[in-house]
DNA sequence: CGCAATATCCCCCGTTTATGGGATTCGCCC
DNA sequence: GGGCGAATCCCATAAACGGGGGATATTGCG
């Protein structure tokens, strides 16, 4: 039996969705609010397997409400469900530890799929949803693989307590071995990755994660 | 009509996959093959709209074979087909500009949907692969909310020339100012970042991205 | 108005980096 | 065996940086 809480500010929908997980086989409705505000106590309380959430309610909005979900419980899974696929939304939720986004246009059918999927490990999501995840992806992350700096594996090690911070006698003491001989390494990290200054050769390592 | 091209190195699995789109209605194969070493000149030719791109072939491979097809072509969807979805190949899938990835096990109509669904512009993907994304992206991204170090304007300024690997000169020239003033900037920077090094405020810079 | 925060400028001093030379050893490949 | 890259060490010099003092002007807020 999957236990489901509701959040949505629609008295309607959320009635309907209540009647719907309710007459469906497998499925109970611990809970449904009309807005988040006391979400952490109610999560606590009624301990739901998953947690559909609206995104466009009145004061506490659904992704403030799935911070403070994710804030006290790693465990629930939240769905957050909403008549909006805008970019910033998307992102925000999915950097704030969602398990799936849907539309509101999902078909109920797709609905019950859904919540038994994200039980088992899964990440339902809208495809245009998805979409944009994807195009995000593909944005952000440059990939390693194209600009392969040939750095040796010494050479990657120096870099990588660079990036930490280290001063070139923090390196040297890290991997007991001269001052000189950090230099020499970092000389030749230069040379390769086309910089010259410590900062740029970190701003580098990071862009390309070279750590 | 949606033209689809199949590149699987299964021949019973091919033949089946080819049954089932040329027997659906709205569906038609253009191609089917075995590899994907010929996959750009196929793809010119052939000008599928949608093309199922198997990962494990010998050869050159499904990945290869997508970033070949992204290399020349923007506009033909890509759909990866495997029975792997292992976080390595994912990734690379991805980054590689995929438009969907489908596990084997997908039943035949629910592969028939993805391929409808990935034309209209969604991004059809078993959802254990859904997670997988979700996951790397919760990871990567740290959010840039929670740690508001409440730099002035002209500190940001002053930091954003810093992790371009600008010197205190450099940045000074930028913003017209005198060597003297940046380095009280910095001064300023360093103690609100609780950092003591150019390296260390680049590297947090990158980390909270302050850029 | 006084006060705090910001932005601008200045000096000193010691440390750290960057860059230019070297050197030796070791293992690998032709 | 000779050449080559890697890892290790050394030296010297100049520039850049970090931390410690200051100072002045402007702005916004109570």
């Amino acid at each position: 039996m999957i236990k489901i809480l509701l959040y949505e500010d629609n008295a309607p929908l959320r009635e309907g969705l209540s009647m719907l997980f309710n007459g469906t086989q497998g499925f109970s409705v611990v809970g449904a609010f009309q807005n988040c505000t006391q979400v952490v106590q109610q999560v606590s309380h009624l301990q739901p397997d998953v947690i559909l959430m609206d995104i466009d309610m009145p004061g506490l909005g659904g992704i403030a409400g799935l911070k403070l979900i994710r804030s006290q419980f790693k465990q629930v899974k939240v769905v957050m469900l909403t008549v909006f696929d805008d970019n910033q939304n998307v992102l925000e939720a999915m950097q704030a530890g969602a398990d799936g986004y849907l539309l509101k246009k999902t078909p109920p059918a797709k609905l019950l799929e859904a919540v038994a999927d994200v039980c088992e490990g899964g990440a339902p999501m809208t495809s245009s949803v998805a979409r944009q995840v994807l195009q995000l992806f593909a944005h952000k992350a440059p990939a390693q693989a194209p600009t392969s700096y040939q750095l040796s594996d010494r050479e990657k090690e120096v870099l990588h307590w660079l990036v930490q911070g280290y001063s070139y006698k923090m390196v040297a003491a890290q991997l007991f071995i001269s001052l000189e001989t950090v230099r020499s390494h970092v000389k030749k990290i230069y040379e390769k990755l086309q910089v010259n200054s410590k900062s740029e050769a970190v701003a580098k390592a990071f862009k390309e994660n070279i750590t």
